[in-house]
This record gives structure tokens, sequence and C-alpha cells, in this order.
RNA sequence: CGGGAUAUAGUCCAAUUGGCAGAGGCGUUUGAUUCAAAAUCAAAAGGUUGUGGGUUCGACUCCCACUAUCCCGACCA
């Protein structure tokens, strides 16, 4: 090899600017709806515009990036956009410290990403690009809530809210963790407000069938827990007694078999059954209860998680199955929002019920024993199933498992209960106390009432000179002229609702957005949308399991419901990259350890960003950043460069053996990076092509032919490129290639040529190695056991032995078992 | 407390699914190059596969128990 000169040498600011400018200005990546290749749509969450894309976006982007040029060139015409979730609080919060108007704040953000996201040489098409604060966007989500509330998926309703302080706004239930509101980490304090809701609990069941998808166990786990649907019984007791509207108390349980075991009934404090049950020597007790455990935030109610409180009521529920006389407590312990509020305690054989039983002293009554002698203690509960069924009258005696089917075959018979499923998962409360999100289009008309805004009259806007309040209170509510209005529908005087919607709803319909993201007739073009279908590949991180990825779907199938569009699910494969660490920590400004992409771009190139962060370990486990990695991913690429741009010092005239193992190895590389790139396993495809670059190296003063030579380097920047789609395209161009290299077929393998010749035999005795013989590939058993037994190591150990089996497994060992 | 993931060379990670523990990167050492260093090229060293048991001719791989780290969910009757 010469030495090198300087215009030679790998500069990749000056390579990924240039190509950049080329692709851009030739519309390599503008995506065509009218090509006949089979369709490909990947998808990356979209990211919200926090100002500066760090290296975490790039962990999520740059291998998605790959995969889709990997699709790209294995012949799909591919869609994969990029938008952004431009609508939440820190543009609100930039407003209100800053002064700094959310729109101007947003907008100024995105160009910046824009920018950055540039600069890693995607394919995006940029002509697709989805905004979600632009009232382009937003339209369409004010009209699919108009479709919702005609289709009676959203409603209003006054609930008991998550409602935080810190930002004056209430919460979903999926964005309250630990009683605190996920993001800032306040208290949420509960509190009753009218608000609207999307009807997901319609889809409970269906969003349970996971049939259509091809995602992680986890993340499946995750959706089902959360819907959380529990097989059971509605059972009611007898109060008809009190005379009151309500004759019996309906309560939910799991455990029916434990029926003849009811010793108290607990009622949530905030529960409207409570009305006329409290008697009047126990009222004052009662009210001061419900105010006090009203008081709690959830944070309290969960720091004295152990010990269970409650008042009794003074009155008296009969059990109709026994006819005991059963007392009713308040208890805050019982959820109001989960199955009928009511529970029926049965502390023998349930942990909190049994704890609640001890600090007040109520019976205990065994229903259920392990076997036919009840020699429990009274410690703890018995929660086990499939004893026998003691103590339950009629029931006694039988197999606990089929006394529950028998009670609630009893029960129903009766009238006194029917089997039902009860769900954990709640409607979506979508109102948000906020500027910066799409207004709900919605006007209260002192006439009319609740009035849906027309359609015509879409997009409700968001005024542009809004005041921001320090208070975080919501500038729509001072905003004359935004808040009156006339109502349509009688001509009077109506006002505008004030909320805004979660940002959720932005996220929950993108995906089919981007097939026509100009589309002005409609929310999308619906030949279009069945042309491009679901997402075929969806990427993101795990922590969106339970919020956009349920609400998508949930969107999905109410929007086939309503006959917008024939899909059932949004994203048909899922994948969940890892977090990137920075030298094994969390990145944060105050540890000071962020990784800047920027900076690195400007030093080692994108290329070698990319591939660094591909190459860490598997995309799905994540990994930590460390400098010295990546520039031994810098190392590497100018290594590809050298190989690729010089040529060895003479090339043979015949194929000879050398040239045939190169010709081999560049076979296996392509047949192991293609079945590597198909599962996301960057890591490894990379390896393999350094493997590869080695094996040129080792190849550079040898004899090879032209040919073999040129489809060795030919097929390294095709297997490449779509990790590094710089360098390979100026090196494709220096190797007098034709055309973008990303417009060329990813190679195929000749499995005929992957075939070794030769092959590594090892020979065991009693399971040590104790020789390795080399024998033609696929040689026959009596074969291989031949030339094992005449080794001269074998012989060693098998001379005068009883063979008592040989075990052959074919090009790979023979193992010899001797008698001792 | 429950669910899931991970544990292999100093380090990040491979291992065709039960068959030689090693592909690749970083680091280390040595050699070539250099007046010297960096860069580059070439080579080498490095192991009780977290622990204990079991199955097997054979276990990093399968089964059981445990330990450590990380993620998620936690009063859902």
């Amino acid at each position: 090899m010469d030495s090198s000169n300087r215009n030679d040498s790998y500069n990749p600011q000056q390579i990924e600017t240039k190509w950049q400018t080329y692709w851009s200005s030739n519309s390599l990546y503008e995506v065509n709806d009218d090509d006949s290749k089979p369709k490909w749509y990947e998808l990356t969450m979209y990211p919200y515009p926090s100002g500066d894309l760090h290296i975490g976006h790039w962990y999520a982007m740059a291998p998605s990036d790959a995969h889709a040029r990997f699709m790209r060139m294995r012949g799909f015409n591919v869609l994969h956009p990029m938008g952004f979730d431009a609508f939440g609080l820190p543009a609100e919060n930039a407003a209100i410290t800053r002064g700094i108007h959310p729109k101007k704040w947003t907008l100024d953000n995105i160009e910046n990403m824009k920018r950055q996201l540039k600069s890693m040489g995607p394919i995006y098409d940029w002509n697709r690009e989805v905004v979600t604060c632009l009232p382009e966007y937003y339209k369409w989500n004010q009209w699919i809530f108009l479709q919702f509330f005609k289709n009676g998926l959203a409603y209003r309703d006054k609930a008991t809210v998550n409602w935080c302080p810190e930002l004056n706004t209430v919460l979903a239930n999926e964005q309250v963790i630990d009683g605190k509101d996920e993001r800032t980490g306040a208290e949420v304090i509960h509190t009753e407000m009218t608000q609207w809701f999307f009807r997901i609990t319609k889809y409970a069941d269906e969003l349970l069938d996971h049939s259509h998808i091809d995602w992680p166990e986890k993340i499946k786990n995750m959706q089902d827990n959360w819907v959380g649907r529990s097989k059971g019984v509605e059972v009611t007791f007898d109060i008809s007694h009190y005379g009151l509207n309500q004759s019996e108390l309906k309560t939910f349980t799991t455990r029916i078999d434990t029926l003849f075991g009811v010793t108290f009934i607990a009622i949530a404090p905030e529960s409207p059954v409570l009305d006329g049950l409290v008697q009047e020597s126990n009222q004052e007790e009662v009210l001061s209860y419900i105010e006090s455990s009203r008081r709690k935030t959830e944070v309290e109610r969960l720091s004295t998680e152990k010990d269970k409180t409650g008042v009794f009521t003074g009155s008296y529920a009969v059990n109709r199955v026994n006819g005991a006389r059963i007392p009713i407590w308040v208890a805050d312990y019982v959820l109001k929002s989960y199955g009928t509020g009511v529970v029926m305690g049965v502390p023998a054989h349930d942990e909190r019920d049994f704890i609640f039983a001890k600090q007040y002293g109520l019976d205990i009554n065994f229903v259920v024993a392990p076997s036919d002698k009840d020699e429990r203690n009274l410690e703890e509960a018995y929660i086990e199933k499939g004893g026998i069924q003691i103590n339950s009258g009629r029931f006694s005696n039988l197999n606990n498992n089929d006394a529950y089917e028998k009670i609630a075959d009893y029960l129903e018979e009766k009238g006194w209960g029917s089997r039902t499923y009860s769900y954990k998962m709640r409607d979506w409360l979508i109102s948000r106390q906020r500027y910066w999100g799409t207004p709900i289009p919605i006007l209260y008309c002192e006439k009319c009432g609740v009035v849906p805004v027309k359609e015509e009259d879409l997009p409700v806007l968001l005024p542009d000179d809004a005041i921001f309040r320090s208070t975080g209170e919501s500038p729509l509510k001072h905003q004359i002229d935004f808040l009156e209005c006339e109502c349509w529908k009688c001509g009077g005087v109506a006002k505008r609702e004030t909320d805004t919607m979660d940002t959720f709803v932005d996220s929950s319909w993108y995906q089919f957005r981007f097939v026509s993201p100009n589309y002005t007739k409609g929310i999308f073009d619906k030949k279009l949308l069945n042309e491009w279908g679901s997402v075929d590949q969806y990427t993101g991180g795990a922590e969106h399991a339970v919020m956009h990825l349920l609400y998508a779907r949930f969107f999905t199938k109410a929007m086939r419901d309503i006959g917008l569009l024939k899909l059932d699910e949004p994203f048909i494969r899922l994948f969940n990259q890892g977090h990137i660490l920075s030298e094994g920590e969390k990145m944060s400004k105050s540890r000071g350890n962020v990784v800047s992409p920027d900076d690195y771009v400007s030093t080692i190139g994108a290329d070698a960003v990319r591939c660094y962060l591909m190459f860490i370990g598997p995309w799905d486990q994540g990994g930590s950043w460390n400098d010295t990695g990546a520039k031994g991913m810098f190392r590497w690429l100018n290594r590809v460069w050298e190989i690729s741009i010089r040529k060895p010092r003479g090339f043979a005239t015949h194929s000879d053996e050398k040239d045939t193992i190169l010709v081999r190895l560049v076979h296996q590389i392509i047949k192991r990076v293609g079945n590597d790139l198909e599962k996301f396993k960057f890591n490894t495809a990379i390896a393999a092509l350094m493997e590869l670059t080695n094996g040129l190296y080792a190849n550079i003063d040898q004899e090879i032919t032209e040919d073999s030579w040129s489809f060795a380097i030919e097929s390294l920047l095709l297997l490449l490129s779509p990790m590094a789609p710089h360098i390979t395209e100026e090196l494709w161009e220096r190797n007098g290639k034709k055309g973008s290299i990303h417009n060329q077929r990813f190679p195929d393998f000749d499995p005929m040529l992957v075939i070794e010749e030769t092959i590594t035999l090892v020979v065991q005795v009693n399971g040590r190695v104790r020789d390795k013989i080399s024998v033609a590939n696929n040689l026959g058993k009596d074969q291989a056991i031949e030339l094992s037994k005449n080794s001269m190591k074998i012989q060693q150990y098998i001379q005068g032995k009883e063979v008592m089996k040989i075990i052959h497994i074919p090009n790979k060992l023979v193992n010899i078992v001797i008698n001792n």
C-alpha cells in the first residue's frame, strides 16, 4: 500500500454533508405511494420536541433507520416517517417562566431537532412530517372527538379525579404512579370534577386479545395486567329490612366459594350506596371517618398499607345462603371504582380482610380447609384454593373447586347473584386544564346544554394571544374572545369548553396520518391507508406499554367500528429498545454526563455514532456509551475506508484456494448479516462485517483474483450501507459504481458457496475432548467413527477397553463411551 | 409482596439452540514503523460460564433451589 494521500483519507464531515445534500436534492428517500413493490411500514415513536436531540433519540432512531434501509434494499416500498409530539407541558412552562409563547418555543425546537435529525442521515421523507400542535393536525383530533361523541365513545361525567396541584390539571390513571404524578412527582389529590372520558373500557376484552400482534410477552403481560380482568361472581346481600330505595347490597368476588365465611361487609367511603345505611348513633363517627379518608392523599393511603381502618355503620346485611346477620362497615381499603365498591369480608380467606377483622375483633370463619380436618391456627388467612369445603351448609365436604361452581349455580338459580367479570381498567380521562393542547370542541349553551361544535367549524383554534399566569392556571379560562360564543343550535349565548385534550390523544392515531399527512379532505386518505395498512414494525421504549400503546390500540378498534378504517391493530410487530446509559450511569444534566450527538458528529462522524450505538450490545438490552468504544468504531470505519480504496499489490490470474476461501467468507458473512438484521441483531451484524474486513486485510498481500476482490469489497459496502449510509455511498462512488448504493439490492448468498469443504471433527472419550481431526464435510457416520478410532491419541484411551457406545453428531463430534 | 430481564476473559459482548467456551470491539503486553511519540500494521496473553444440586455419553445452553443487579406492577376483593 502506498502512503496515505491527504485527499484520500476518511473525512466524515465532508462526505456526510455531501451526501445528505445529494440525497435531499435528488429526493432519494421520497416515498412513492404508487410503487408496485410490496409495502413495509416501519415506524419509530416520534419524539417530544424538547429542543435538543440527545443520544437516547439516536439510540431509538438509528437502528430502526438501519432496519428500514435494510428492508428497502430487500425490495420493499418502505414508509419510515418522522414527526413531532408537539403538544405538552414543557412548552407551557417555558411560556410561564421565560415568557416565550409555547408555539414559538415548540416550533423553534422542532427546527433545531430537525437539523440534528438530518445529521444522522436517516431516510425520513420530510414531506410527510407530522407536527401535532399545528391546526392542520389537531383539527382531526377534534374531528375524531366529535365522532366518538356521536358514537357514545366520548362522554362527560362527574368523577373522582387525580388532581396534580403542581400542574394544576387532572391526570389519567395511567399517569399516576404510587399516588404521585409520574412526571413531576407531586402528590396527587383526589377530588370530584366533571370531565371528559373516552370509553376505552368498552374494548377491554378485545384489548386482551393479542392474536393479531407479534409483541414482546412482557408488553402483552403489562397490558393484560392493566386491563386486569378477573372472573368472579356478583352476589347480593339483603338489606330490605331497612326499607331503603336499595333493597340489597351488590358485591363482586373472585372467591364465591368463601360465601359462607363472610363476617362483615365493607363499603368504600366515597360510595353512594352508604346513603341511609348509617345509623343515627354512628352518624358522627362515620362522617368524620369519610372526611378524614377524603383528605388523605393517595400517598398517605399507601403509606399505611398494612393497617386497615374503618368504622361500623350500625347496620347489618343478611347473607342469604345461611341467613347470617353481617355488620356493615365503611373502610377506605375498599376502592369505590373497582367492582361495586362494596366488599364481602371473608377474613379467613383474604389477607386484607383478615387484617381488618383482627383490628376490629370481627369473626373469622374458615370455610375452606386444606384437608378433612381444620387444624390451622388463626395467625393468617388461608388463601389457597382446592381444599375441602367446610362450614358451608349443603356445600360442605365438596372439593373447593367444585363448591365454587355449585355455589355460583345456586346463586344464579335463586337470582341472588351471577357470574361476571370485573376490570381494573377505567375509562380514559382526557380533559386537561391546560392551554397547550387540542381544545375540546364542545360548547355549553344556557338553553341547549352540551353542544358539540359543528364539523365545518373545525378547527377550534387555540388563541395565539393568550396570557400565561404564574399559577399555571389555563389562560383559556380568562380569554374572553375564546370563551364566549354563540350556540349554533339556538343562537343563544354559549361558552366554550376550556379544557384541552391529553396529548396521548395525538399519538393514538398519528401512525395513520403519516400515510397522507397533507390531506385536507379528511382525517386521512382512506385509499392510501388501505394500501399502507397497519405499521408492520413499530419500535420504541417499553415505558409506553400501558399508555400510548394501549390507547393507540383502542383508537384503532374504535375507528374501525365507526367505519373510518378496516384495521384491527395499529402496530403488528413491536420491538422495545433498551436504555442508553453514560459510562454505566443514567444520563442527566445534574450528573454532567450527557452525551451530545452533535459533538461526536463533528469529530468521528454520524456513521461512527450510528454504528457504535448498534454495536454496544443487543438493542433491546440497552447499553453504556463509552468514548473509547466509539473511537474504536471510528477506527474500524477508517479500516473499511482504506481497504475499499486501496488495491492489493497485484491480482492473481487464476483462482486458487485462498481465493475460494475469501469468496466463501464473503458468502458466509452475507448470510449472517442478513439474518442478523432481520432480527435486529445489529451488534453481531457489525461484528461479522469486522470479520470480513479482517479477512480482507489478511489477504491484501496475497494473490486474489480481481473479480473476487471486487466482489468482497462491493459486498462489504452493500452490507454495511444500512448502518453507515454516508461512507458506503462515498466508497461506492469511488469504486466506480453507478447510482446510489441505497438503491441497490441487498446481496444474496449462494448456499453452495457457504459450505466449508473440510470441518474439524471433535473426538471425545467419555465426554472429554481427546483429539480434533480434520475431515471432509458431510462425512458418513461409519467413516467418521472409523477415522476417530484410528486416531493415535484416541487409541491410547480405548485400547483394551470395552466400547459401550459411540455417539456421532454429523460434522460435530464422535464420542466414544468406554467402560473403565 | 408479585411479574419480567440479565449474570461468560480486566471490560462491553458472541457462541449455529445440548456438542472444541470465543466471533468482534475496548483495554493490556510484545513486535514492526518512528530520532521519539501518536497514528497505523502484525501478533500474544487473558476462564471454576454468579452459587448449589439434578438430568445426560456430554450442560454456558435443559430442570430445581438460591444470590446479585436492573426494569415494571403493587390494597383490584
